[in-house]
DNA sequence: ATAGGTCATAAGCCGAACTTATGGGGGTGC
DNA sequence: GCACCCCCATAAGTTCGGCTTATGACCTAT
């Protein structure tokens, strides 16, 4: 039984009349009437008798009536699904992304997504830099965020732009009279920043090293919220990306660093990995977002 | 997308080759590629990435192959019943039957039935004549067996052939002594036999009356095999029909009722209804089983 | 009797699905 | 570096399913 001959047959059974059945279906009335004709010589059994130029279902009919409307009804729905991926209006994206994007960039790039493509599921991690390349590795997202440009051969890197570094004080601190605050200002204070070795140390490690600086840090942290806390109760001042939405925070001001280095926001992906409609609509997002919000 | 093309991808999510899947198949391998393409054609995106010459299924298709599977399965499934419905092997045969019937020859002929279609589901109604019609009408039953042959027109009325009547009687009454009873013979017993207004009621008084006997039951049944137990108990000697098995029933003893009577049994089916092949299957082995047992 | 409904048949068109034959690309073994 | 093998795609031609319009046969109702 082909796929037609289904649909003719569970329109005939609705209708009840060849002639019915054909302008429901928008065909001629003698294509169904042969369709259906062809098809129970196939089957080599009646679907219908014909008496007194009317239909009446046989017994067979009835039997597999109920079976051919569900596997049709099947049929419509995959259609609609295969339409729906066309569009890229199907599915689901999983985007993965380490804190500081998250908070900032992702809400945005969602938001905008979600208008473009209101059917599809998404579905975020957040997770430290390592975390990310496993989740993409194993499959549990396909596009990931993350503040870093260097990245093993199977992952494929794509620069989305670059975002400064920040210093976060108490409201009272002096500094905070400053305008920015300068490498030389830190030398006196309590600095909380990245653990060592990571990247965003690695770029501020440097960046003093080439101002004639050295940059230390009394409090060493892994993740730059965290950083927040800490300014809170005075502990000290961060030294903290600028991505963060820092201004949500009570108690705390931000403060550009002077001469700040570079810290690289890149867009991972799984090399040899075919990205579906969905997510190439979620990576233009991400792309455009950040081309507003980012230095390039 | 096509049936053709749905068994297509499913085969080739399958092996992973279109080569391997084109010989699961047993079709060639430009052919299977060519629906392959023109199928991701038709649905606008693609389903496999081809790279280094190798197949490799985009997010889409890995989308859609637990719904393909599951949709191809049905298909199949779909076409195997059919083929069994083709061949009558298949489906639901609903008999009704009033008891004599349901007790002599209606076990004979399931059995032998079943050993020609043995995939065939079988459901055996028992009930009064007056139910009969009731079943057949309702559709809960598409063949139906009584011992009669004055229905309503909407009934088709086949006869079968005809059976007679028989005396049930102790096995120790004096009557077991003779060869046949005559209707003489139970002037001067206690009768049991079929109230009137039914058929076999009517037929034995036509035929005593035409003896020149009167026949008068002292103790009226419904249903014949009820008389077993009335006899059994001394209650009386029985006039029933010749159909049951009593050789059955302990204690008591049949003799042919001299002159008797003929009683039609008849096949009924709904008027306008069509038999589908297993039930075509079964009314031929019950007119054939007939054909042996009864007189015609 | 006529008109309007049913379904089937006939003739012709187009595209899907199949065939065989062939070519290009990527590995692998000598 | 070459031969070989395996993969897939393309080309040309055939068959057949599904579509059209035109037409006819049949039943029913007014």
């Amino acid at each position: 039984m082909r796929a037609r001959q289904l649909e003719v047959f569970t329109a005939v059974m609705r209708v009840g009349t060849v002639t019915g059945a054909a302008q429901s279906l928008n065909i001629s009335q003698p294509a169904l009437s042969q369709i259906l004709l062809h098809c129970e010589d196939e089957l080599g059994f009646k679907l219908f008798d014909r008496e007194k130029g009317r239909l009446r279902p046989t017994a067979e009919a009835l039997e597999i009536h109920a079976e051919a409307e569900r596997l049709f009804a099947g049929l419509e729905g995959l259609r609609r699904k295969t339409q729906d991926l066309r569009l890229g209006q199907a599915g689901l994206v999983r985007v993965a992304a380490s804190v500081p994007p998250a908070m900032s960039l992702l809400p945005d790039i969602l938001a905008r997504y979600r208008a473009g493509y209101p059917d599809v599921l998404l579905r975020s991690h957040v997770a430290p830099i390592g975390s990310l390349i496993a989740l993409l590795r194993a499959g549990d997202a396909a596009l990931a965020m993350a503040m870093d440009d260097q990245m093993t051969p199977d992952i494929v890197v794509e620069r989305l732009g670059v975002t400064t570094f920040c210093c976060l004080l108490p409201n009272d601190h002096p500094l905070a009279a400053q305008d920015t605050v300068s490498f030389a200002d830190l030398q006196a204070e309590t600095v909380i920043s990245y653990r060592s070795p990571t990247r965003p140390r690695e770029e501020l490690d440097k960046a003093a090293r080439t101002q004639g600086h050295d940059f230390s840090a009394q409090l060493e942290i892994e993740v730059s919220i965290s950083a927040v806390g800490f300014v809170q109760a005075g502990l000290g001042v961060a030294v903290v990306d600028a991505l963060m939405p820092w201004h949500q925070f009570q108690g705390v001001t931000t403060r550009p660093l002077q001469d700040s280095p570079k810290l690289p926001l890149s867009l991972l992906t799984l090399a040899g990995k075919t990205l579906s409609r969905a997510e190439e609509g979620m990576r233009d997002e991400i792309r455009k977002l950040c081309a507003e919000r980012l230095i390039p």
